[in-house]
DNA sequence: GTATGCATCTCGGGA
DNA sequence: TCCCGAGGTGCATAC
């Protein structure tokens, strides 16, 4: 990429321009810049070439040449971005009141800027969360236990709220525990305080199920050492993955030309 | 933003430079597309404009206009991404088999095509996290109370780390657990864990301490119902915040013209 | 490699 | 508004 020298007349135009098109219109400028936040924690990010995105909402996002992460970033809700020439360098410097926090971003060199006008009101649609395997296991019960009828999804104690609730064919409690993914110690931890809450305020005695994914064998131990069980569901059979065959649902199914 | 038709040999043109410079370069796209995600959940993205951010190391990025967090995104490791021309629209598809996840993201319409490239290999410094308030209760012990001893940090039970043991003045065993955000009920059970597997397995009756900026009531009943103590730590005042006053640090501090 | 827990977590839903 | 928990959590670190 060819790198223009900024020249302090280029750069004024820049920020006036910058400064008109805050909040109506995406930016993206990529150059040489460093970067200090501090806020919730400290940070300093030395020299090197970076994007920086500045969304409508003012949300601002500094990425690197790596990973899904942003380097640095503000959320949306701060206080106007103020894009400033200090000693002929472009600062971009933002405070957030509410967690009061600071970033400061100089440029060394821009290699390039780009102003947007971007128009989506689309919203991102979702299909198998938690609460779907929830709702499947609820309508499917026979997944969990081929005698365990469930009475509740989303039930409330004063410890949160526990997936599914229902009984075995003796009528005795069951309560289950829904994770997508595989089990952490703080799963089994979560379902034994439910069990907890029970036996204790309750004061009825209840089996807890734990379902994921796949369990560790440190998960495996605290659910032994509270009289816990486990029970691995492949999610995956439950909601089909595409990704193995040819995708029964296309893009063409969706799009529409105006 | 002037909005160029996208002619067929155009985009064969921009597809041959896609392949040509991917992992080489920061690509960006920006243009109007859907998207269709399928692994660990499925999503489908309707028609909206959006920036399409593709990395060296193949991490591909998808940003709406609003908020943080990207639309949709595929992380690195993914195999190749690939960008091909269907039905004379740019398809950009690519499959991470280590979870199975395919991302499919069609263009109507591209605005706008940059290739970046981008020469950092500057990382962020951090300061301020969860463990350097560990490290600095370890050596400030008053700060939780003035009979406080330390006399361990990360010791390991089976149930998982706690950040810090000592004894009050009187020998009495204390184990603390430190959260630099709010406390949250999890929070509060995970020490209550800690506080159990003394009790039970080691015969040890020993004090629970939270320490967290903030407790919430239903928190705090928590802890009462347990016997464990809350501590509220302003770590604001321990790494004192720039944000409020003129920064103490600024970028000339660190800033090294080449 | 897997497992574990922090994170400037972000984000959305509910009270 | 705050509180709370899910997340395609990502990510570093310990093993």
């Amino acid at each position: 990429m060819k790198r223009t020298k900024n020249l302090p007349e280029k750069q004024q135009k820049l920020v006036e321009k910058l400064l008109d098109e805050a909040c109506k219109k995406m930016i993206v400028l990529f150059g040489s810049c460093t970067a200090i936040f501090d806020g919730r924690i400290k940070s300093f990010l030395p020299k090197g070439d970076r994007m920086l995105f500045v969304k409508k909402d003012e949300t601002l996002i500094l990425h690197g040449s790596k990973g899904l992460k942003p380097l640095n970033w503000q959320l949306s809700g701060a206080g106007k971005i103020n894009y400033l020439i200090e000693d002929e360098k472009l600062v971009v410097r933002t405070y957030r009141p509410k967690t009061k926090e600071t970033l400061e971003i100089l440029f060394d060199e821009i290699y390039q800027a780009t102003i947007y006008d971007a128009h989506d009101s689309a919203s991102l649609s979702i299909y198998g969360s938690e609460s779907d395997l929830s709702d499947y296991l609820f309508s499917h019960p026979e997944i969990i236990d081929k005698n365990f009828q469930p009475t509740a999804r989303e039930f409330e104690t004063p410890f949160g709220f526990l997936d599914l609730r229902g009984v075995d064919k003796s009528g005795n409690p069951i309560i289950v525990e829904v994770k997508k993914r595989g089990a952490t110690p703080a799963d089994a931890h979560q379902l034994k305080r439910y069990v907890e809450y029970f036996e204790e305020v309750e004061k009825i005695k209840v089996q807890g199920i734990l379902v994921a994914q796949s369990f560790s064998s440190k998960v495996m131990n605290v659910l032994r050492a509270n009289n816990l069980e486990a029970l691995e569901v492949p999610w995956q059979e439950i909601f089909p993955s595409l990704a193995n065959e040819k995708p029964k649902v296309t893009m063409d199914d969706y799009i529409k030309d105006d």
